[in-house]
DNA sequence: AAAAAATGCAACAAATAGGTTGCATTGTGC
DNA sequence: GCACAATGCAACCTATTTGTTGCATTTTTT
């Protein structure tokens, strides 16, 4: 029997906005909320939203820095999601 | 760069519910609606939804069997979302 | 043939998601 | 001190999700 705990992450994962932000986010460094807003098509405060829900799923973290507040990926929450769908995946293999 | 395709498939991921439903699936047998349903607290029109959201992402299937439709799990979908997350995760590891 | 089982389909309601605009607040740089 | 940059916060709107009830249809069983 697996755990339903992952559910959360999931759902943060289920948007092409959000994994957007997240190939960005994936190479470890901060971003503040400017940056990530730039290029896409949404108001920063639509991302904002966004990255709010990734937050509350732990995939991201975020600290303030003067006047601008920088996220930065979380890797705990993916590597269980990863894990997740791995024995979804090896309990159909057998 | 990588691909935003597999956000439906995360979103149908995300509900505890459709967790549920696949934990029974994912031994690659068929279960009917009223198999499904039974032991949840949900109505089977409610599950016959969850269904459809499963389906609609491709990780189940469906066929007819006399007077019930059996549900079977879909492989591809989840393995591509497992190499999505792997991907990742592999990204922030260097 | 009648009853029961399994499902499909539609209408409805409540909650959540996803976006916007507008304005206030806080930091930075001249 | 003033202008500007970055953010926070709230109100609001619309669409989608998630659940229900009610009823019709199809298959099986006795």
């Amino acid at each position: 029997m697996q755990s339903k705990e992952p559910a959360p992450v999931f759902a943060a994962l289920g948007s092409v906005t959000r994994l957007e932000l997240l190939s960005r986010l994936s190479d470890g460094r901060e971003y503040s909320i400017a940056e990530l807003t730039d290029g896409l098509a949404l108001t920063r405060q639509a991302i904002t939203k966004h990255l709010q829900v990734l937050q509350h799923a732990g995939i991201v973290d975020s600290r303030r820095v003067g006047r601008e507040s920088r996220f930065i990926i979380q890797p705990e929450p993916i590597a269980q999601a990863k894990n997740y769908v791995t024995r979804v995946s090896d309990q159909w293999d057998r």
